[in-house]
Parts: structure tokens; sequence; C-alpha cells
DNA sequence: TATGAATGAGATTTCATTCAT
DNA sequence: TATGAATGAAATCTCATTCAT
């Protein structure tokens, strides 16, 4: 009835691991997580962790590779497949993802990223080239789209994407720091937000 | 008359030092950075930083005092003895007060607190009280200024002044994590959003 | 008739193995080498290996014992029972033998010997009863041999067998550590030091 | 009474901890010898001894460079500054240094080098230039020397310093490996192979 | 037999902090 | 005050060995 002291579970541990060592550097952030606290909360040997990942930054980036890939993928593929217009996918789906991001676990990455990027510049090239300028891009073709449609200006938006996710990560970083001071109703900021662009950048006020 | 050459101030000393360490930090992050480092850039021994600042955190709370205060203070300070209207000032001089953030050595800040804040709740606390609270109710005066001289409308956004700040923030991060990947152009993004803000609140679009 | 090309006979692990671990010690010494390695090297798994030697100081006793007494045996077995004199013997055989000796691949077992053996007594030990005493035994008889048949004095010599081997073991050390550096002409060094001997101890110079 | 926790001694520290290294290396090897065990030994925390040696391969350098170095000194100055004869100063001055070296503590030196020098190259290469061949260069320049004066034949030795050390170095490694097992008269030994060196190139036997 | 995933003890190294001087 | 040598508690990482499969 006592489960064996060895488990061979070669598939799943790498995901096990990377999922604990998720919780655990949202909680205390890279460098203050000791590698033996994934280990355990994972439910493995500290030997094993490092079986699978050859140093502590190489769990940070699979942590950041594994919970940021997915979701930009998920937009991309949905830009790139919607057949409503621009206007309709910022203020529907799109809206919805960017409400859903900063109370998701991966809003934690933000942090991750933010404090430990500036010492691991691959980690920030390579999250550069997988997640922001892809997920810019896609905004950008978005718009364009709106663009030629006639549904848009052809003003100034098209060059600031960015200016669409700025109260996303906004948000993210709220929501981790000053949470407990004051709630912030991120859903309706960013909103709220969408709805000022839009009212800026259509040719024609609905 | 003259002061000799090398006799320095008892009073420098914690300044000199929360400078040092504000460039330390900057470069390297809290974790990463030693309290020797920190030292030998004030030219100090690690004794007598010791006898300033109890502990490598202290330091650190010290740093985020120093550098932050005098920037909301000159802001609310600005807000509460102007005599423009509330449009004219957000165009103005908060513009080129938000402009400015993302470029001077505060930007670090950002980075710290995100970093560090989950860690230390006393800080965070004081952060909130102390900036984040009052640059908001700041703002929210000048709103609500706006709104009743009638040059605002009543709407949504005195319930949101965060995202007269998100787009700062944004700014921030970018700046010290993708500025190698590809420039952003902040003053103008920053202006833009303004623009759209108050393209949106103005109850006569100019 | 032709046995399957990939079939092992249980028999030849063992000496897989050791031959194996003999090139990993050669590279790395004992402590360095990893068994994970030694076992990659014989195309066998680190469990296997665990099953033919209980512990790694096992298998290095292992790779001592089967690359050394082979060696000592040859020489023995050629003193016993050659008809040559003495001085021929030495002049001849022996001297062939002691120069091939720094540039087999057994020169390596000389550092391995010098590293580990004060950790190893037991290995040690063995070490002294089947190869250095048997081998300095047979070189002795060979020398009471000569001295009995008038060809060498009765003089120093049989006391110190071991003068005829300090040069063999000097240039074993040589080659691995300053043959980067200077190339030492081992044969003719040794012979030199062999034909000191013999003119020193003939009784009459040819 | 109590001695205090702290004892400043910069100045003694480096030579104490190298004398505490060289005890422990000379008891368990390179490899074997925790540095824990170093800096109880040396009474000393691990910190400090880091303080002083970047790495623990840094200790060891410094172990042989403090203990081989003066040594080599000494007999070079001999050799440059007697007015013997070169037979004399072999006979001499030369063999009593040559027999105190395997029982002097250096002894354990070689044994180190031998062990650890094929993973530390530029430790052998400096133990090259700093004490091999600047011993053999002496050396070599007392039988030119010997040559000169017809003292000595021109003959092989010239070619061959490293004869004369290398029942030294076989010594050296007897006396750690095998004393338990048979004591062997180093000093002796040592004797009987100048003798026959001289006796083999000397022009008049005398 | 045979594998290699898994363990866990322990090694090196770092660094905030203390305190003799 | 002022110094920086000295401490010691961790933290990361390694690897011989075990054992479920």
């Amino acid at each position: 009835m006592a489960k064996p002291r060895f488990q061979r579970r070669k598939e799943d541990r790498p995901a096990e691991i990377t999922a604990a060592a998720m919780s655990a550097f949202a909680e205390k952030g890279f460098a203050a997580t000791k590698v033996e606290d994934v280990a355990r909360r994972a439910g493995v040997s500290k030997g094993l962790l490092y079986l699978y990942f050859k140093t502590k930054e190489d769990l940070f980036k699979a942590v950041i590779r594994n919970f940021v890939s997915p979701k930009v993928d998920a937009l991309i593929e949905n830009i790139e497949t919607t057949d409503m217009t621009a206007g309709e996918f910022l203020a529907g789906p799109f809206l919805k993802f960017a409400q859903s991001i900063p109370k998701s676990p991966a809003r934690i990455l933000v942090r991750l990223l933010v404090s430990e990027g500036p010492r691991h510049p691959d980690l920030v090239a390579w999250y550069w080239e997988n997640v922001v300028s892809r997920g810019l891009e896609a905004l950008r073709t978005l718009l364009v789209k709106g663009v030629r449609s006639g549904e848009f200006r052809p003003s100034a938006l098209d060059n600031f994407p960015h200016l669409l996710v700025a109260p996303v990560v906004f948000s993210m970083l709220w929501k981790q720091l000053f949470e407990d001071q004051a709630t912030l109703d991120t859903d309706r900021m960013i909103a709220q937000h969408i709805e000022f662009v839009l009212d800026s950048i259509r040719t024609t006020s609905s």
C-alpha cells in the first residue's frame, strides 16, 4: 500500500517539475526560490531535477517557454482564422483574451521576466522572438486589415499595436503588487481602454 | 574658506551610498548586487555602510524612497498649483512628465519594485501610500476639476486614472527589456495615448 | 556457424568494461572519472556495470590487476626460462621490456597507483605482492645468477634491483607530465642507464 | 582569557592555509581533500580560505609553488656559487640534496603533481618552467663544466641530466606507496646510483 | 540479465553580516 | 567613525549507488 520510493515516470517529470517551479517562482521570484524547494513541490529529489534541467536558469527558461507559448499561439491562430472584422475582433475575442491574462497564473511570468530578464539576455531574445514580436505582428496585421477595409483610419495606431497591450501589462503588475492595498477592476479598465482606442481609430462611430 | 578637498561631510554619506546602490541595483537587480560592490562604488567600506543601513533590505528601501518621492512630490505640487485647465495640463506638463520617466534612471525602480515587491510587503505598502495612492489621487482631482468645469464628460475616466499611467509603466519595462531588440518611440506612444484619452473624454472635440 | 553480429558473450563483459575504465581513468584519473562515462564507453548501462563490479573502487582494482599482471608474468617467465647470461638478458630482453613500458598504455597505471594508492591500502598491498615484489625477486635472481657465474661482481647491485627500474618509472611519469613541454628520448635514456649499471657491476669490461 | 572569535592576521593567513593544505593533500590527495578540512586544520573558516584563494585549484597551485620553489632555488644557487669540481659537487652537496628530498615533506608534491597534473596543464607548465627546466639546466651546466675541465668524458651524460634525477623521483614515490611493505634504504640507493654514473663518465677513475 | 530514472549525501562556493582593530 | 578580515549559513550542483521496470 505504501507507495514505492522510486517511480519511473520519464514522460511526466519535466512537466511536473516546471509546474512546481512555476508556482515556486510565483511565490518567491527566481533568485529567492531554492532548487530544493522546487524539487520538494514536484515530489522529486534535487538530483532528478538536475537530470532534466542542467541548471536553475535552464529550469527558469523552460518555465517561461512552457507557460507563455500556448497563449500566444492561440491568439495568433484566432487572429488568422477569424472572419470577424478587425473592430469586432478587438472588441470581442481580443478583449476577452486581454482580460483573462492578468487573472491567469501566467501573469506571474511578466514579473519573472522583468526581474530576471536583464541578467538573461538569451531568454529575453527568445521571448522577443517567440512571444512579443509574433504577438505584435499579429495585431498589426489585424489593424492593417481594418485599415484596408475602410473600417479604421489609416492613422497612427498601426504604428503602435503596443498601445493595445500596455494596460494588460499594467494590470498584470498591479495584481501582483497592489492587490492587497486596492483592488482594481482590470476587466473594466481594459475594456475601457479598448473602447477609447476604437473610438479614436474608427472611421465612423457606431 | 575653501573646504578641504577630501573632507566629506557625514551628512552626504547616506546619499552617496544610496546613489551607488541605485546604480548597482540598476545593473544587476537586488539579489545579484553584492553589498561589497555598493560600498566600493560609494567609496566607502562595508562596515561603514552597515553603520547607516542595518541590512541590505534597508538599503533597498532607502533607494526606492530617495529616488521616487521627489518625482511624485513635484507632480502633485504642479497639479495643485497650476492654473491651466485639466485638458491643458494633461496635454502639457503631465505629458512631459510621463514622457520623461521612462528615460530617466528612475525607470529602473519599477523593475526593482516588481522583482522584490512580493517579498517586501512593507516596502510595497510604503510605496502604495507615498507614491501610488498619492499620485492617483492627484490625477483624480485633476479629472474631477475637468468634469466640474464642463471640460470633460462625467463619464468613465474618473474611475480609472490608472489608464493614464499604464503606457508609462509599459514604456519603463520595455526600455529595460527589449530596447536591444527593437526601439520604441515611447514619447510618441505616450503622446498618442493621452490624445486618445482626451479625445474620448472631452465634451467638445477640438 | 557465423555468430550473430550483435551477440556479446557474457564472459566478455568484464573485460570490455575494464578496458573502457582503463581508457577513462587514463584520461581523467580515478576521481574525475564518472561511472556513467565508463559504462557509456563500454556500451553498457550503469546498472549492468554494477552487476560486475560492486563499487567504483572495485572497478579500479580490476583495472590495475588486468593490465599489470600479464606484463610481469611475461617478464618473470622470460627470466626463468632464458638461457642467456645475466648480462645478455639485461642488455637484451630486459632492456627491450623496460623501454616498451613507458610507451605502452600501461604507463598510465603508475599514475593511477600513485594517485590513489594511499587511499587504497589493500590495492597497494595486492600490487606489492603480485607485481613489485615478484618483479624485484625475479631481477634479484637474475643478478645472483650473474654473480654466481662470475659475470658480475658480488657487490652492491644485488641489494638494489630497484635501481634497474627507477628510470623506467621516471620515464612513465615524464611522458605523462612533460611530454608537451619537452620530449625525452626515453629509449636512449633507459639504454644508457642499463649500460652504466652493467659497466659498473661487470667483472670484466667488454 | 578565552581567545577572541576573530583574529586579524592578514599577513600570516596564506602561509597557514597553504601549510594546512599541504598536510591535508599529503594525507588524502587533492580530490579527496575537502576544503572544509583544510580550513579546520588552519583554524580558519571556510569563507576566509576563499578570501585568499579563489578556488580549490588555486589553493593547490599555491601549495605546489610554496613548497617547491625554495628547494630548487637553493640547489641552483649552490651549483652556481660552488668552487668544487663537478665531480666533487655531485658526490657531495648534490648527493646530499638528492637524498634529503625523498625524506622531506616535499616528497608528497610529486604525488600531487602526478595525480593532478594531467588535469591542470597550466600548473604543469608552471612547474616545468620554474622547477624542472631550471633544475635540469643547472645540472647540465655542471656537467658541461666537468667536461670542459677534462674531468668528465664528453660523452652521453650531458644529454641526460634526467638520469641523475630518476632515482630520486623513484624514491619519493616508493616512500609513499611501499614504505609499509618494505623499507628501502633510499640514501644508499641514491648514493649507489651517483657512484655508477660518476664511474662511467669520469675520464680517470679516482 | 539489462536499463537508466531516481536518490541523497556531500562538495564547492558565495555573500550578508559581524567585530577586532 | 572607519576598516576589511573573518564568519557561517546557505545555495547550487555532482555523482556513486539503488531499484522499479
